[in-house]
DNA sequence: TGAGCATAGTTTTTT
DNA sequence: ACTATGCTCA
């Protein structure tokens, strides 16, 4: 046997490693074997994204630096060396004690740092990781930018003058606090909404302007003066019950670790890769902390589409990526171009939109998939009829063999689903609305979350307001605001005050039940401190204890499924508690629903029992995939909308948020608008959205399928002249309707007037029939269960 | 304290 | 059109 020399064993080395990769295509190996320095990944719509961050985390991890290296370890044995060659010669995949033979500099699964937007892609991250490197979950360090600040922040948080339980604050505390703030200030909401108010200060700490650089900025200003102060007495408040808002979560982090050098340089060194998704939606603040955290060995890897940029108006920077190269001088970037998931028609519809913006990387995705469909079109004369459309065509494409599920409907607005909701819970379409309310956001909810709260730190006055006189305890807002008073004059917090408020002349009558209540939470807090009481028997001694469930029962101000959702959250504990075992803990549960969303229970995964059709804003679809995709409402003033078409910056985002919802779709996109909709309460009359007309016309066919008028937009009053007018319209824009030639479809066994018996719904009459594609729809007037629309060889009906 | 009426404000919202 | 919040009065 012959030594090899060096070079020999590199080249094997190498091409074992691109053999472990041969699946990716050459842009994407690209991505996987740059491990080391400034990189940034284009990554289109649909191309591969997460696949190749998860591929490149296991080349980090099991060779390290070897694809690149001149380096081969010095204390290979010649067997090593045997078995490198008998892998590359038989091709055979070598195990990993041999990688790990062979290996530049292999990396610790804990001294990766993936940074992305939402919880759900971080879980996504991690299970893909662990299923291909047997390594657990909490090995790797992948969360959200807010979790991993508070993750730090917990450990740090005395530094910074926090308790290690500070709270964390949403939206809607904030807005409750900074109402507070403005009536002690005497600022009038009128003049001064506390939307806006919060908007301005959120801006300005996300763009990393400090409160003593928005007072002095705001000198000579009476407006922004005025902010000004309540942004001062905003971070007071919050200071003072322990609590930090999602901006400071983030602040405080890039704080921490520009004051603190031990700090800093404890994770510079512990993070050798820092990996960022979604980089085009990130803000100056999160710009900072990746630079810090990454300034070790400066290996960042930043993945994102500048074309899919939609968060311009929470305070995403788009330059970030645009100034990526300018940032990071010998950044090195790769763009992933090809496309896995849509049609050539689609993708040739997103690129010739997208191509209308000028501010862009720039950047053609292409795919080998087939042609697809074209695109249809469809006009309607109302939200109503539109909806029906949208009904009709999934009814049957449904008969046709897909699944309730294939189908998504996206829309710009929310206000947008209620028609669409309409008319399928009429049709009994099974759909799941996502995003309207939110599960953590729902009153009942956040009051039990409230209690535990307060439990875990009781400096969170915020909390303790929300629940002292709910259930009702006959403590009135006046006694509260005398102990809110009495424990801003002393320093200290709402509970001490309540603990002693028999010694305080203003609370001497409310006193025993302030005490009464003090007492309550405080043996909650005992209870809480016991290790071996698990949360959710806590929870259950809380909701039993105040008598929750009969509480809401009485309360008819809740939603009919309030006891549900209180149940559920108990079953959210639990699964809390199942998770994480041993290091279940009070504060930690409530950091996780704290920065939890209702789009990170979406489960894209597709369960046997899940068979809906979704609908949600184009927003909330981004990272997700259907076969077919509904986009309604697509009409001037609405998408892009009233606001955004004056401001050509804003106009790009319209455009951006376009291009994500034609990219969601695999095989069919249905546009629809609508001659007239009634929107915030009139009637409005909007042309087709420009966004059709930067489709090319080849790509679009207008459908011939005239739209079932319901009952329901009957009693819109639709004269025969608007139905005339609408009609002609219509054909000026796409050109006169087609009447495709009557095939000859399988005989109706149904017509209007029989009596049938529906297996779900029950006795009812046939009102309408339609021929639809080889089937009839039949409009099925209910004795019970309503009007619905049924497809007549889908549902068994028995003739009476 | 609570019911009932008036009024304002409605683009999107990963945290 | 619809809802959420504030204000008034019993």
């Amino acid at each position: 046997m012959t030594m090899l020399s060096n070079n020999e064993i590199i080249k094997m080395r190498k091409t074992l490693i691109q053999r472990q990769f041969a699946h990716m295509n050459n842009m994407q190996q690209q991505a996987i074997f740059t491990v080391n320095g400034a990189l940034l990944i284009l990554a289109g719509a649909g191309s591969g994204k997460t696949t190749v961050l998860v591929n490149r985390i296991s080349n980090i991890l099991s060779w390290g630096n070897a694809y690149n290296s001149d380096y081969v370890p010095e204390y290979i044995t010649e067997k090593d060396i045997d078995q490198l060659q008998n892998c590359y010669f038989n091709n055979i995949e070598p195990t990993s004690e041999l990688i790990s033979k062979f290996a530049v500099n292999p990396a610790k699964p804990y001294q990766i740092m993936a940074i992305t937007f939402t919880n759900k892609a971080a879980k996504e991250l991690k299970e893909r990781i662990s299923a291909k490197l047997n390594c657990t979950d909490t090995d790797i360090w992948a969360s959200t930018f807010h979790s991993s600040c508070a993750k730090i922040l917990r450990r740090y948080a005395d530094l910074l003058g926090y308790s290690s339980h500070f709270a964390i604050y949403d939206t809607d505390d904030s807005k409750r606090i900074i109402k507070d703030c403005c009536k002690s200030l005497g600022i009038i909401e009128r003049e001064y909404p506390i939307k806006t108010m919060l908007n301005e200060i959120s801006k300005a700490k996300n763009s990393g302007i400090s409160l003593e650089d928005f007072k002095k900025d705001s000198i000579g200003d009476s407006y922004m003066t005025s902010i000004a102060k309540v942004f001062d007495l905003y971070q007071k408040s919050l200071k003072k019950s322990d609590a930090m808002d999602f901006d400071d979560l983030l602040i405080n982090t890039v704080n921490l670790l520009k004051n603190n050098e031990e700090v800093r340089t404890y994770y510079q060194k512990l993070f050798k890769y820092v990996m960022v998704d979604e980089y085009q939606d990130t803000n100056k603040i999160q710009y900072e902390l990746i630079r810090l955290l990454s300034d070790g060995t400066k290996n960042l890897c930043v993945v994102g589409d500048d074309d899919q940029s939609i968060y311009k108006f929470r305070g995403a920077t788009i330059e970030n990526i645009i100034n990526f190269e300018e940032n990071y001088p010998n950044a090195k970037v790769i763009r992933l171009e090809q496309n896995y998931r849509s049609t050539k028609v689609i993708l040739s519809a997103a690129n010739s939109v997208i191509e209308n913006n000028t501010t862009r990387k720039g950047k053609n995705l292409w795919t080998n998939n087939d042609n697809g469909d074209l695109i249809t079109v469809f006009t309607t004369f109302n939200e109503t009829e539109e909806a029906d459309y949208i009904g009709s065509q999934i009814l049957s494409m449904v008969a046709k063999g897909k699944k309730y599920s294939d189908f998504a409907v996206l829309y710009r607005t929310n206000s947008q689903s209620r028609a669409l909701e309409r008319v399928f819970v009429r049709s009994a379409i099974p759909h799941k609305i996502i995003g309207s309310v939110k599960f953590y956001e729902r009153k009942e909810v956040k009051d039990m979350l409230a209690y535990l709260r307060i439990v875990n730190n009781n400096n969170d006055d915020e909390k303790l307001k929300r629940i002292i006189n709910y259930p009702k305890r006959a403590i009135g807002s006046a006694t509260v605001s005398n102990v809110e008073e009495i424990a801003s004059q002393l320093g200290k917090n709402m509970m001490s005050v309540l603990r002693t408020s028999n010694q305080y002349a203003d609370l001497v009558k409310a006193a025993p039940k302030l005490m009464d209540f003090a007492n309550m939470i405080d043996e909650f807090s005992e209870i809480a401190n016991d290790k071996k009481v698990r949360i959710s028997d806590l929870y259950i001694t809380i909701l039993e204890r105040i008598d929750f469930k009969n509480t809401l029962k009485k309360d008819h101000s809740v939603s009919d499924n309030a006891i549900e959702n209180v149940e559920e959250l108990l079953t959210a504990i639990r699964q809390y508690e199942n998770e994480n075992g041993e290091d279940a803990s009070l504060s930690g549960f409530l950091d996780e629903v704290a920065l939890m969303t209702d789009i990170d229970n979406y489960n894209n995964n597709i369960a046997e029992d899940d068979n809906r059709v979704s609908l949600m804003t184009i927003h909330s679809a981004k990272g997700l995939e259907f076969p077919v995709v509904f986009l309604p409402g697509m009409e001037e003033n609405l998408f892009p909308s009233f606001k955004s078409s004056k401001n050509p910056e804003d106009l790009q985002e319209e455009r951006r948020l376009a291009y994500v919802a034609l990219t969601r779709a695999k095989e069919k996109i249905f546009i629809t608008n609508t001659q007239s909709r009634v929107y915030l309460g009139v009637t409005n009359r909007n042309s087709p959205s420009r966004f059709i007309k930067e489709i090319p016309a080849e790509l679009i066919t207008s459908s011939t399928q005239q739209p079932i008028v319901s009952e329901m937009s009957k009693a819109y009053a639709v004269s025969p002249y608007e139905k005339r007018k609408h009609q002609i319209e219509t054909a000026k824009i796409f050109g006169p309707a087609v009447t495709e030639p009557k095939k000859s479809v399988s005989s109706n066994n149904y017509s209007v007037g029989d009596i049938v018996n529906h297996k779900a719904f029950g006795k009812g009459m046939i009102i309408s029939s339609k021929p639809m594609g080889n089937d009839f729809l039949l409009e099925i007037a209910f004795d019970t269960a309503g009007t619905k629309k049924i497809m007549s060889n889908f549902s068994k009906l028995e003739k009476i």
